[in-house]
DNA sequence: CAAGGAGTACGAATATTTTCGTAGAAAAAT
DNA sequence: ATTTTTCTACGAAAATATTCGTACTCCTTG
């Protein structure tokens, strides 16, 4: 089992975003991406810095790039699962005391839910229930 | 509104997981206990480590401490539940897209639950969707 | 072809987080 | 009353993460 896990810094999550958002981008667009999500009061992110991230990312092999031209089209290789699902388990585990039902109930009882994710989020916990009933059926 | 959003480090967030669950302990014992908690495999943590972080959570206000003799006993100064709060709102905010529900659906797809959990938080989604339905009975 | 623009690469400054060594005070043990 | 142990305080090293300057290449355009 060779894959390590991707344990992406904050700057990197940002670029990651944008990339998923926006599937396969200049290194231009993705700086042009973050400055315009900053409030004006903020400093602006220069080029190289993000240049700088994302060379970084890529050698650590978070990105995928192609050359076109004399200009470089980035692209995500993790995928938004797999990172979802890491940096939940690295709350759970270090704010949520193990427990991912302690951070669901959380992240329910505090957040504003449509009643059409509601809905969702009750199918699938029917779905949990009988799966949990057919292992270990009480 | 001046009180700032704590965010306490990861580092921090270890030491604050043994003061909220141990309640009012001593350098010492925090430090054991996140010893104890390591794989025999890796490097044990300092005393002197754990010492100089607890001093600038006080510093930062995320801990209170009283002497006792010449030791002090430190205790959490912020709640599990506030922290908890910023930690998911700024996961939420910096890798699920804003959505809460989307994080909810992660967790819950990915980890295991018992059947308790389960209805904890059917019984939660219940009262989600009455409130819901409450404000906006279409 | 010279000047400017648009990229990349990369070293290095800065900031932040984590770690620990060392010094000193007070208590406990010999 | 020494010595050893148990604490604290604090400076500073080490490790990470973030930021940017500068140099160089390749196009474009005047």
């Amino acid at each position: 089992m060779g894959t390590k896990k991707p344990k992406p810094t904050n700057a990197e999550l940002a670029i990651l975003n944008v990339l998923w958002a926006k599937g396969p981008s200049t290194v231009k667009e993705v700086n042009q991406t973050l400055n315009a999500a900053r409030s004006e009061k903020v400093e602006e992110i220069g080029y190289t810095t993000t240049l700088k991230l994302m060379q970084i990312m890529f050698t650590k092999g978070f990105l995928s790039r192609e050359k076109d031209g004399r200009t470089h089209i980035y692209q995500a290789k993790i995928s938004a699962e797999a990172t979802q699902k890491n940096l939940v388990d690295r709350l759970v585990d270090t704010a949520f005391s193990g427990s991912a039902m302690n951070l669901v109930m959380h992240a329910l009882g505090h957040h504003q839910a449509s009643t059409d994710e509601l809905e969702q989020i009750r199918a699938l916990i029917e779905e949990k229930v009988k799966e949990s009933k057919d292992k270990d059926p009480s």
